[in-house]
DNA sequence: CTGTTAGCGCCTTCAG
DNA sequence: CTGAAGGCGCTAACAG
């Protein structure tokens, strides 16, 4: 695990790829006759004579000295890197993540170093502990389950983490979360006011807590409109994406006719899509359905899906801003930031008189 | 620019979040009561007496020490960090790529530092040259528009690059390349087996390489079919994503009547799919449809889009390779690695003889 | 087999 | 205002 040293270091280091020497401190200052402390204090601003700035800077521009940034962060302790976990690279959601925190930290010349967690917690731990060795000043995690284990493990690293998702309560970690379950409600509300009665749901895995949570906010919203929710119109998805999404539809319509879908995601909403399409259905004249979280694919879908935003960017944004508000005071206090879900109304659920009105 | 040093260094340094002090090897040695050099030994598997290995190991385990990442990277000349650069963070395509590069990179425990360039070729550029301070053992870029200044200035680089584009010909620097042109040719032929002569074509912008040669691909293989490019038949969208789409084709559906479209991406053939679906046109009956690409929302489209596979993540996989490769043998001449497109056949352009077979 | 030592490239006290 | 020297944490020579 440990043996990943430079045993095979190459002759060939510390020159360019045209063969050039990769010039040095000492290099500049050899050349501008002058001492390294000089070279240094010139390059950072610091006051000098005039011609001690000019010597410096011609050497330096003679030389095209770029200052080693390992060897900087060594001295300074700090690497200007940010991590960035989320658990699957390819989704649609985690995406506008990565997009909005690399938006957000390009202006500070921190990096971001990538990292996919996967699906299966190990794969989180094993990153967070990696961490350890301090190639980073701080972390950003997208988490769907947070153990004790990792909040232990966070609890050891050596530099500042926000959590992006649901924490135990009283966990000792910044963190930024969104109640699903009662975005779930939103479309549920919102699909009954259009007179749906017959609503089924298209959920994701329940052993996952988004699963979990989005089942129990649908069982509640119904029976808070006093829909009844009927035995086999809760279908799980084997996980939440298009091709089990349309799975679970082509099964449920097989069995059913519902009037409306809630679908636990954008990505089981378009193969929902797809199976009532195929089946002759109308989307939203015989059949309604919405998705979640608001990804851009929602606006591209055919019909446009109305969907419940979770606020993927808001809350990668809010992680982004406490994140570099611990780097700068690792003394503040925990803090927790919450993002409201909100519906976004799309062809895919208009009621029947919206749609005529239209035509 | 440079002046990012390390001013404002905290004294909390050096200590995790729960208060522990980092341990360092000398840490360990003292607690293990031997040298420095002999930790470094035992923790690198070189030789040592069991009765050192094992004190070393309990100290090592007790202070639950790791060792720091940047000072080994200093030490040994290396970064274990490789660059991924790609324009547009978001677009489903350099996702894929995205994806497979991190794959590929993982079980090699290569870090990757994530970077979105941007369409203006100047955030290219600036990038590469940010990357003369050395925080990346090699590089693979993605380019849309590969300008001799940017092959320059990664020919500056102390580290080995792969580009994944287009490169003007003779030029010192590994790629990985398709012809977009030959994609957008076996689209047109399919359609034109299936039968549709009144093909259009919704490009993306001409100014930029693809849009170039995907149009100089369409304007041949049109003739080579013997249609004619009717005035009006090409349109040009703003930019290569869905709403552009969706605007150019209700202009073109405006004024024309064609029975397919050749489109430049997937997403501006989702653009059309809305529009086709909006007039009442039936797809792939009255219109057939094809995109570019082969993203994972082609198979997740209302109906499921045929689509050209550049290949993204073959390319992003021989990148990988390639970058390894060199990272291995600086001195291996420059390879190139071309991908050639292929037809994925779905819904969207079925005749509609084969339409009729499936019911 | 183990300990001591000399840097990797940089910044920053301390003298001059 | 400038130069010399020490050390960040680690590894690879060299001695013992």
């Amino acid at each position: 695990m440990q043996n990943v040293a430079g045993k095979d270091r190459r002759e060939q280091d510390g020159v360019t790829m045209a063969g050039t020497p990769k010039p040095t401190l000492a290099k500049v200052a050899e050349r501008a006759g002058v001492s390294v402390a000089s070279v240094s204090r010139v390059l950072n601003g610091l006051p000098a004579t005039p011609e001690m700035t000019k010597r410096v800077t011609e050497a330096a521009e003679a030389l095209s000295y770029v200052p080693d940034a390992f060897a900087r962060s060594l001295r300074a302790g700090r690497t200007f890197q940010v991590a960035l976990a989320v658990a699957d690279i390819g989704n649609p959601t985690y995406v506008a993540m990565m997009r909005t925190v690399e938006a957000a930290l390009r202006p500070t010349n921190y990096r971001i170093v990538l990292y996919s967690t996967g699906t299966d917690t190990d794969g989180e731990l094993a990153f967070v502990e990696s961490l350890r060795s301090g190639t980073v000043d701080g972390l950003i995690l997208q988490t769907v389950r947070a153990r004790d284990e990792l909040l232990e493990a966070l609890a050891e690293l050596p530099m500042p983490a926000v959590v992006i998702g649901n924490l135990p309560d009283g966990a000792d970690v910044d963190c930024v979360r969104t109640d699903s379950g009662l975005g779930i409600g939103l479309a549920v509300r919102h699909l009954a006011d259009m007179g749906r009665r017959r609503i089924a749901l298209l959920n994701g895995p329940v052993e996952t807590a988004p699963g979990r949570i989005r089942l129990q906010g649908f069982e509640e919203a119904m029976r808070a409109r006093g829909c009844t929710v009927e035995p086999g119109m809760v279908m799980e998805c084997a996980d939440f994406n298009h091709h089990d999404g349309y799975l679970a539809a082509a099964a449920l319509l097989e069995e059913h006719a519902p009037d409306a879908i809630v679908c636990a995601n954008d990505l089981i909403a378009m193969g929902a899509l797809r199976a009532l399409t195929e089946r002759g259905l109308r989307i939203p004249q015989d059949v309604a359905v919405t998705g979640m979280d608001d990804t851009d694919l929602a606006a591209m879908c055919n019909p446009p899906l109305t969907t419940v935003s979770l606020g993927a960017e808001e809350r990668a944004g809010l992680a982004v801003e406490l994140l570099r508000e611990r780097i700068e005071d690792h003394e503040r206090p925990v803090a927790c930031r919450e993002v409201v879900p909100s519906l976004v109304v799309r062809e895919s659920s208009r009621s029947v008189d919206q749609f005529m009105d239209r035509s």
